[in-house]
Parts: C-alpha cells; structure tokens; sequence
RNA sequence: GGUCCCAUCGUCUAGUGGUUAGGACGCCGGCCUCUCACGUCGGUAACAGGGGUUCGAAUCCCCUUGGGACCA
C-alpha cells in the first residue's frame, strides 16, 4: 500500500479556530499513526478575504500546537496555471463545455423555476449547444452525469449515495478565468497526491461532484472521511459568537498546547474510556474508526480541567519557563532567577488552571505592592491579632533557618505559646503577608517570599492594625 | 424549500443483540486540612418518541420529532 497522504488547507480569511484545529489535528495524527505525510496548502485563492496576516496566525498556531506538517505550505495563487491546464483538458476531451448564460439569464431562469416550484438547477442551455456566440464571454461548467448515482464511501459516514439528478453543472471557471473552490480542491488533492481526506462534514455535500472531477480529470479517487463540526452552546456552527474561539486566544488565555490537542482529541473521538492521552499515545491510538458522527459541543470547563491537568504534571523548571511570557505581559519585573521562580511556581501549580490564572495567584510573590483585602482585614486584622502576629514575627526574625521546617518551627512554637490552633495563627499571617485569606500553604509562601520581605509585611500589617495606617511602606 | 448528515446523563463519550447502561467534565456531599486548591471516597444525571424484527433490543429496520450542514 502506498503511503498515507494527508492535507489541511485553511483558507487565510481570519485566525486558524478550534474546529480547524481540530480538523488539522485529526490529519495530521492519521497521517502520523500510519507514518505517512501532513501536507500544508493554504487556499488563498480568494484574494479580497485573503491577508498575509491571517496566513501568519495560522502558521503560528499550527507551530504552537506542535502539528508540524511535512510538505508546504502551498498557496492555491500560485498555481492557477494548473487548473486552467486541467480545466482545458476537461473541455477538449468533451468533459466540460462553455457556458454562455449571462448572471442576469441565470437569475432570471432561477426565480422562474423557483416559482413554478422547482429546483433552482442550471438548466444546461449550454451543454449541449452548437452555436456557440462569437466574442461573449464564457465561464467553464463540469459535465456532471445526468443520471444514475454517486456514492461516497465516508470512512466516518459510511456510504453515503447521492442521486445524480441532484447534481448540477458546476462552474469550474468563471468568466474572468479564475477557478472555483470545487475545481480546485480536486486538482490539488490530485496533484498532492492525497489520498486520504479528512475534513469536516460540511463539504460531504459537494463530496460527489469532486469524486465526478477526480474520475473525468483521471485522478485516482481517495478515501474520504467527514467528520462532525463542533457546535456552540446553542447548537450551531461555532463562531466567533460563542467567545472564544481562535487557537491563538487560547495561548493567549494561558492554556497549554498539549492540553488542547488532548482536548480537541477527544472532542468526537475516543477510545475507551481514556481521556488523558500524550502526544505519542494520540498518534499510536488514533483511528477514523473510532471518529463519532455526531456533532460535538465545545465544553469550555472540560478544557480548563485538562489544562490544570497538565499544569500540575508539568515539570516546575519547564513550567516557570513558560509561564515567563506571562508574567512579563502583566507588567511585573522579571530579575528573579530561575531557581526562585521554579519554587514560586511550585506553590502555586496545583492551584491554576491556567497560566494567566497562575500569575494573578503570584501578585503577592511578584510584586511588594499588595492591598489588604478589606474584608479580610476586618476578620483577620484585629487588634487581638497583634499579640499573635508580633509571636509570630520574633520567632522568624530569630530563625536561622528559613525554609519550610525552620518556618514550621517558628509557627509550632508560636502556637504552643499562644495556646491557639495554627488556623488561627495562620490566617492573621496569611493576610499580612499576600492581602487575602487564600493562599498556597503558609510555610511554602513565607519560604519564597524570603525573610526580609516576610518581616516587612508582617511590620507593615503591624502598623495598620495599630492605626498607623499602610502609608509608608517600611524597610527592615 | 430541496438534498445530505446526525440523535446514550447538562456536556464529551464507552457500548457494535443478553451490562445493576461504564468513564470523564460540571454539580452536590464526606474525608484530608493553616485558607484555597490538589487528592480521595460517595452521590446526582441518559438510551428523543412510536412502530416493527427477535426468545431478547441503547444496539437491526421503518416512521415521527428534533438538531445540524450544503445548495440556493
């Protein structure tokens, strides 16, 4: 058998979303399980809609989900050559004709036969007629059969039969020579030599008109497998109504590639009951067997779980390394070391559920300019919480060691002499030290914080308690 | 309007004639606990409806209903 073939071929009209992600992901992990090709051609043929931009975002996108394809990309606008010289071949071999009608001839005939009831077909005036009008302009039409069926054999879908007399003449040229989406598409996927074409269910419906091409032009014919949109909450095409829908919004929201692609994988494909798959698991697992028929919704919560799923599994060191970018967005300094973020972050990966989420926790880390809850001020920040805090704060200035146990030490000590519970020793800390009653445990912060800036704090909260107010922010 | 596709918990799904209809997200509750999470244990919740076929249908067939796509 010869080897597996597969494309995506976005057209460069806006961002690359979720339900083309998936289509590319769908591909590209076919043409991986069965060590094949991932082809990339970009359909840029519509030259109004098309923008370089949107053909960067795209890429872009690609990259950052790790879909790395193997031949491209193509543009579809360098290779027009290629259908006219197919689309001549059709006519001289008597498989399309010109077609003379006018858009005003046709648009008249179709109210007509929108009226008298019935479908709005191309009447094929032109299909069979030998007197053709010199000098007016002509667009090329396919020379579809007239009777009997065409059947696809969807691997998703099965087989699917359409009766010929549902299908039109279709243009391949129009009157300005440019050539149409349907014509196209089977002209590259020939030339591509793709033979497996993955792609969403809404083009099962031009699906025999191509098989028709393929046959007169010539071209092998390949598997096709149609596989189910993903919906809205409402139950409609997802668009950009529903929120957020491009792949790069979800890099921009903190999410993590490998998340994502679990995610969309599992999004009208399954197996089993699995549902945390890695990347080599997916390319090793994945079957168009498996693919559902049915249209899925996307499940914004599910996503965010598996992204904290793969939050916490990840390595802290490549984790600070990624959540940088983040960071920085929000406008704090980045002079830590590495090795200080790594233990940040360490406290805080279990807790978010995505990378901006992660760095809204570590305000209190990353920056010395914290506001106190009001609220948690008025519980937690009393004046019979003094005597609590200033115990606290003489044992860790006397600590000598600071990191998690010497820390403990201090609270064990704190709370033996204060005869309270460490709930009630802790929150009062907790709250001076990050502004809030929430919070990473509280040895862990106060280890990371270090000891100077912990002690500020604690002098800090101090102060505003006894009604110095929080004015001046004051050094150790 | 015509053609085509689809139909299991709210959502993603397992299931391919015989199951107490399973898992996951979410939600609710217990445990853990310095707060919040994490983790863990348990609970809530589905075969769209109606006809067949069969000893037996979530599973096969038909109709209805509902949703979606394409063409205009």
């Amino acid at each position: 058998m010869s080897q597996v073939r597969t494309r995506f071929p976005p057209s460069p009209t806006g961002f690359l979303h979720i339900g083309g992600a998936r289509t590319a992901l769908f591909n590209y992990l076919f043409a991986r399980h069965h060590g094949g090709r991932f082809v990339l051609r970009i359909e840029d043929t519509d030259r109004e809609r098309s923008t370089e931009e949107s053909v960067t975002a795209i890429l872009d996108s690609l990259r950052w989900l790790g879909l790395e394809w193997d031949e491209g990309p193509f543009f579809q606008s360098q290779r027009t050559d290629l259908y006219r010289a197919d689309a001549e071949r059709l006519l001289s071999q008597g498989k399309a004709y010109r077609c003379y009608c006018s858009h005003e001839e046709l648009e008249s005939r179709r109210q007509v036969a929108l009226k008298s009831g019935h479908k709005p077909m191309y009447d094929r005036t032109c299909r069979n007629r030998n007197d053709p009008p010199a000098g007016r302009p002509f667009a090329v039409r396919f020379k579809a059969h007239i009777d009997g069926e065409t059947i696809v054999a969807d691997q998703v879908k099965g087989h699917v039969v359409f009766d010929n007399r549902e299908l039109d003449d279709l243009i391949i040229m129009r009157s300005d020579d440019t050539p149409t989406y349907n014509f196209c598409v089977v002209v590259d996927d020939a030339l591509m030599e793709i033979n497996h074409i993955i792609r969403g269910d809404d083009h099962l419906a031009n699906t025999p008109k191509q098989i028709q091409m393929y046959r007169a032009l010539d071209y092998p014919v390949p598997a096709f497998a149609h596989i189910p949109l993903i919906l809205g909450p409402d139950r409609t095409r997802l668009s950009k109504r529903h929120g957020a829908t491009s792949v790069l919004a979800y890099h921009e929201m903190g999410y993590l590639p490998d998340a994502l692609v679990n995610y969309l994988a599992r999004l009208g494909w399954a197996h089993g009951d699995q549902e945390i798959f890695t990347r080599q698991e997916l390319i090793e697992k994945f079957s168009l067997e498996n693919v559902g028929k049915a249209a899925g919704i996307y499940n914004a919560e599910k996503a965010e779980w598996l992204n904290a799923h793969y939050i916490k599994g990840m390595p802290a060191g490549e984790l600070a390394r990624v959540v940088k970018p983040y960071i920085a967005a929000k406008g704090y300094d980045l002079q830590q070391s590495n090795e200080w973020l790594e233990k940040m972050v360490k406290t805080l990966q279990e807790r978010a559920k995505t990378l901006v989420e992660l760095v809204e926790m570590a305000h209190f880390y990353l920056s010395d300019n914290i506001t106190i809850d009001p609220n948690a001020a008025a519980k937690h920040l009393k004046p019979e919480s003094t005597h609590v805090l200033r115990s606290v704060r003489e044992r860790l200035a006397a600590a000598s060691n600071w990191d998690h146990d010497g820390i403990k030490a201090c609270f064990d000590a704190a709370t033996a002499d204060l005869g309270l519970g460490l709930g009630k020793v802790a929150q009062p800390v907790r709250v001076a030290i990050t502004g809030g009653t929430v919070s990473p445990g509280i040895f862990e912060i106060l280890d990371v914080l270090g000891k100077q800036r912990s002690l500020t704090r604690l002098d800090h909260a101090l102060a505003t308690i006894a009604g110095n107010g929080p004015a001046s922010p004051a050094t150790t």
